[in-house]
DNA sequence: TAATAAATAGAACAGTGTTCAAAATCATTT
DNA sequence: AAATGATTTTGAACACTGTTCTATTTATTA
């Protein structure tokens, strides 16, 4: 009996649709004019019918940064397994992290400000121990002790380390996106200015 | 003719009395939970009577944050004035900063990410030339200029350090914000290292 | 084809910001 | 003091929002 398999195929595509066209609609109006009842129109059908593939709304933002969280990851293992200095890896790293995320900056503000509990238990990083649960943390601090200064720097250090590149880089970028208007050659700036920023906090450090 | 006197009086009070009870609800149900209808009950009025004190729901919001900005400012200027060394002032007004932030966890939030045109017009820091027209970022250029290896550095340079410096402090206390739980020593271990990697920034900066 | 299960719609509830015309209050002048 | 005019306040309404519930339609199974 294919029907069942069939049914589910058809209850994916539905929600991949639903989904598709809340993304459709948070890139082109923004997050804030994202609603339910304007994902049923855009799809043609009743707002109730949302919630049959969906428990609610957060659960379809939800659904949505997974799927960007997953891409900025997915870019940071890229850049790990691609280059041979451990200095040279985190700059590439923040740099085309901060790339990536200019590219989509109202997902990216979605993940990374969006409170819910659920996204928040992805996007976490600041807690102590953090470098054992969560990959970006841990790919920091992976780099960090491949440099020789840190060879001999207790986990903890690293771990704080680690953790403020990640905080700062984001100050950046949020802000580079909120602030609207800045000019490109600006932003290039900046991030330059950042990077050459961690790259000395990172070799002054002493234990 | 006191009259007139007396009504323009009433009118402050009852603006003022309509900021103090927004004040109220966002401290104790956070700035989402804040609505018109709401303000209205507690105060005991009609919805539409807020109407009468204020244009719109953004503008209450603006009147809010000018208030805690300025509350900012003056700290910031108080730091400046207060000590010698500027690596210090630097650092203090980095630590005093962030202290004060994370005591009015819901104000800095709405400040710093509303981007509501009127509010971005003063917590906008990134921009080409915001050391000449923001105070914040002013004041952190003159304690740079102060430190002597910037001496012969070109004013863009420091505006650059100093917006980095900004942005990325934004970023840390943003993330503690927001990743609620985290304990009061892991928030210090985490400020402590952010205050040493600007520091260690700072001292390493070569034209 | 009849019974059963799943998908879809419509109406409704409670909430939001906002507007507008009417009512109530106050101040001034006659 | 009464009437006029300005100001303050309200109540109802509009257009939204997320969400739930009960029908109704559609598809699957026996």
């Amino acid at each position: 009996m294919g029907i069942k398999e069939r049914k589910a195929r058809e209850i994916d595509q539905r929600r991949e649709l639903i989904l598709t066209v809340a993304e459709e609609i948070i890139n082109s109006e923004g997050i804030d004019k994202l609603s339910v009842r304007k994902i049923a129109s855009k799809i043609e059908y009743s707002p109730s019918l949302i919630y049959h593939y969906f428990k609610d709304k957060d659960e379809i933002l939800k659904h949505l940064m997974e799927k960007s969280y997953k891409k900025i990851v997915g870019l940071l293992k890229s850049v790990q397994t691609s280059t041979e200095d451990p200095k040279d890896k985190i700059r590439k790293m923040t740099h085309s992290y901060i790339l990536l995320a200019l590219q989509m900056p109202e997902q990216y503000k979605s993940i990374m400000l969006n409170s819910s509990a659920d996204i928040l238990s992805h996007t976490s990083v600041l807690f102590d121990g953090a470098s054992t649960k969560r990959q970006a943390v841990a790919i920091l601090c992976q780099c960090l002790k491949q440099i020789d200064k840190y060879k001999n720097t207790d986990d903890k250090h690293i771990e704080l380390t680690a953790q403020i590149i990640w905080a700062t880089t984001f100050g950046l970028i949020i802000r580079m996106i909120i602030e609207n208007g800045i000019d490109d050659t600006q932003k290039n700036l900046l991030i330059q200015h950042h990077i050459q920023f961690i790259e000395d906090g990172i070799i002054q450090k002493k234990t």
